[in-house]
DNA sequence: ACCTGAACACCGTTCAAGT
DNA sequence: ACCTGAACACCGTTCAAGT
């Protein structure tokens, strides 16, 4: 069972494998160079120190992104189904984006899909910084979406106990609302129904509920 | 200089203080200690151990969130204010918001926020699961922003160094779109035109882009 | 070029001991 | 009831030393 000489490819897979699973913090050195049967201080040779070992995962995550291919007949559509995409991409490494969105890479990593969206909402017809604006909506989205997930299920038991928050006066009225509000929320329903309404109201001509507010 | 007996309250300020300004991983039971002029045992005594002195924390950062008046004339611009109003109080402690996240804690946190919410959902004609998603991807959508935000601020240089990005094809038919994806965004305007969008949507009547999707 | 153990400074936490 | 220092197990990191 001895192995090769260990590479930094080795421990950058080890330390990818961890960090998908359990998150950064589950990170440590030793426990790393245990499971490569290495002495710690091998491991500094081979990526430095544990920051630029993190900073290489961000590297690799950035650079699997590729580009996504829009589907669909309507410019809406289209950009939703490059949102979804991206979606499902990004949930199924969230700590590491997570890393990526921390070190400020996120515009880097979303380049690709970021030329796709700009194609569409031209193909929509907006353009200059109107447009700039709803493929940032589009991206916020999107990354705010995996950031709330992400700790969603790091949390294991959601606290309002079921029911306790809404059996008082909205469960009259409205005993639908109140079951629904107390279930969990599914998150992949939410977020299709959030980035449809998002899009198709983006791409609507002009702001409607413009003027003064108070707040 | 010489202060009275230490307080579970001092030790908890202190503390906020902390994660307020530089985040939970600042925050360290020996700095603590320090900065309170005690023995690191001594703050054990008071809060058991760093764990629940971080549920502290959290637990007053929930109970701090109080009620929201939803301000504005229709349906859509009072849930417009009331998710401003959320925005910024929760883009002043990101940190502590991210720490009641990951603890389940964020629908109890916006429970006034979300009575609101439904009320004016109501108001707007809306009922039943329908009417929950709605007021969840509001939420979602606050939450999300203030996540991304949190983020964004922690990594001081924002990676594609300005123009590089775009100066290739787009620049040439879009010139203003290239200029305005080159340089940050402004998050306050962005939050504002994407809470728009995704309320005027959300309250008009059926969802439109309904068809089978091979993504 | 690659790997090692010893050593350092820093953590959180426990515990027996003080007042 | 409140505070203390010593001690333990765990970190990341450096360095001189090996092959």
């Amino acid at each position: 069972m001895t192995r090769t000489a260990l590479t930094r490819d080795d421990v950058l897979d080890a330390a990818a494998a961890l960090v998908r699973q359990l998150g950064p913090q589950a990170l440590t050195m030793r426990k790393l160079a245990a499971e490569l049967g290495t002495a710690v201080t091998s491991i500094y040779w081979h990526v430095g120190n544990r920051e630029s070992l993190l900073d290489a995962l961000v590297e690799r995550t950035v650079h699997e992104m590729g580009a996504i291919r829009p589907a669909g007949r309507t410019p809406a559509q289209r950009i939703v189904s490059v949102a979804r995409r991206l979606h499902r991409e990004l949930r199924e490494r969230p700590h590491l984006i997570a890393m990526v969105h921390e070190r400020g890479l996120t515009d880097r990593m979303f380049l690709p899909a970021q030329q796709a969206l700009v194609h569409e909402v031209h193909a929509a017809g907006l353009r200059g910084a109107r447009a700039a604006e709803v493929v940032r909506s589009v991206q916020y989205q999107v990354v705010g979406f995996v950031l709330v997930e992400r700790n969603r299920d790091r949390a294991p038991v959601q606290s309002p106990a079921r029911g306790e928050l809404w059996d008082s006066r909205t469960a009259e009225h409205d005993p639908a609302l109140a079951r629904a509000l107390s279930r969990p929320a599914d998150p992949e329903k939410l977020f299709e129904t959030s980035v449809r309404a998002l899009v198709s109201a983006l791409l609507e001509p002009p702001a409607r509920t413009r003027e003064a507010d108070p707040n």
